[in-house]
DNA sequence: CCCTGAAGTGTTATATTATATCGTTTTTGT
DNA sequence: ACAAAAACGATATAATATAACACTTCAGGG
């Protein structure tokens, strides 16, 4: 509800735009702005490798291209998608466990994460700690961004732990407009 | 992934304990100690009329039945196991949609809210205000007791307008141990 | 009271997301 | 090379959710 009112298939709808009238208010906001996404992605990849190979674990070829596949989308994208991907861009006709296993694996690595309130899966920035995210999901280009360092993550365990309750996961996902998708205000709010 | 790896059917497997041995932490624990809960659900369901009427919204007979089903279940229960319950108690041969209309009706009147981790409903406890939950989900039995009066989200929210993000709703779901449900430990930990 | 339009509900069909199961292939360790 | 484990292919099906359209009920105005 809230979210995702229809938006059956994710599929790219990239727009790419955002040619500097916003102003993106900091430095980190890579995602809302135009960059060479491919080097995103190759870097992703090489640090995948190396991850896996360092934790003894097998970055087959399947899951590598789940991985780019994931990656290229720059937005969440859903596990049907990324079949149809799979299924027109290499002949292969990929059944739904074959995709699903693979992002098993990745979101065991951390090597992405899953967006509960779109059913949909993303890149991970920092996939070399096991951290707990934070993400921006807008609601009108669905672009989402992933907030690390949170403190707010561990005030919130500690006031779980403050009622008895055991914390072992926290999903946190604040859905609203992203700076491009925001109605212009010409002078800072 | 993460949480409810299978779990397929919510149902209503209650067990209504912690007589004592654990100690819930606090006063407010209520969700983990056994009450009369008959009682709460006759209160949310009159405050739910009440609000109703405030807003010139109409609780029909049926919304009011979910809500009574959501409200029993005393955890967070799927929109399969109202219906079938429905389809049990009543004798009414319910289809997917009655279900999932008069749950969008009570969300969006936040009589009750999603856990978006469980895909799964629950009612909510202080629905005269629209208001960010924080819930805390035990893996083990499925006990979910939500958090409110939160400042956290303030700072989630505040912490995302840094980056030029306009929150306009968020969701936060932590998963853990219940008090009843963590391995016994003599001592205070 | 009766009419009318809007809201609510019934019903059928189907979309979307995800998993179970089992047989085959590939890889790893010995 | 061989056996065990892991990964993958393939078919079927489960679980969650929505589309579309017909029918009923209700609120409000004449």
């Amino acid at each position: 509800m809230t979210l995702s009112t229809k938006a059956s298939s994710l599929k790219a709808r990239d727009h790419e735009d955002s040619s500097g009238s916003q102003a993106s208010s900091d430095l980190a906001n890579q995602a809302y702005t135009s960059h060479d996404h491919s080097s995103c992605v190759s870097k992703a990849l090489e640090q995948a490798t190396e991850l896996c190979q360092q934790r003894g674990q097998r970055l087959t070829a399947l899951r590598k291209q789940v991985l780019e596949l994931v990656w290229d989308s720059h937005k969440p994208i859903g596990a049907y998608d990324i079949l149809a991907m799979m299924s027109k861009d290499q002949d292969r006709p990929a059944a739904p466990p074959t995709v699903y296993r693979a992002l098993d694996f990745l979101l065991e690595q951390s090597l992405i994460h899953r967006i509960a309130s779109l059913n949909a899966y993303i890149g991970c920035h920092c996939p070399d700690s096991t951290h707990e995210g934070i993400f921006l999901i807008c609601e009108k280009c669905r672009t989402t961004r992933e907030l690390t360092g949170s403190e707010e993550i561990s005030l919130l365990k500690q006031q779980a732990a403050n009622t008895g309750f055991q914390a072992t996961h926290s999903l946190v996902e604040i859905s609203g407009l992203c700076p491009a998708c925001q109605p212009a205000c010409h002078e800072g709010a």
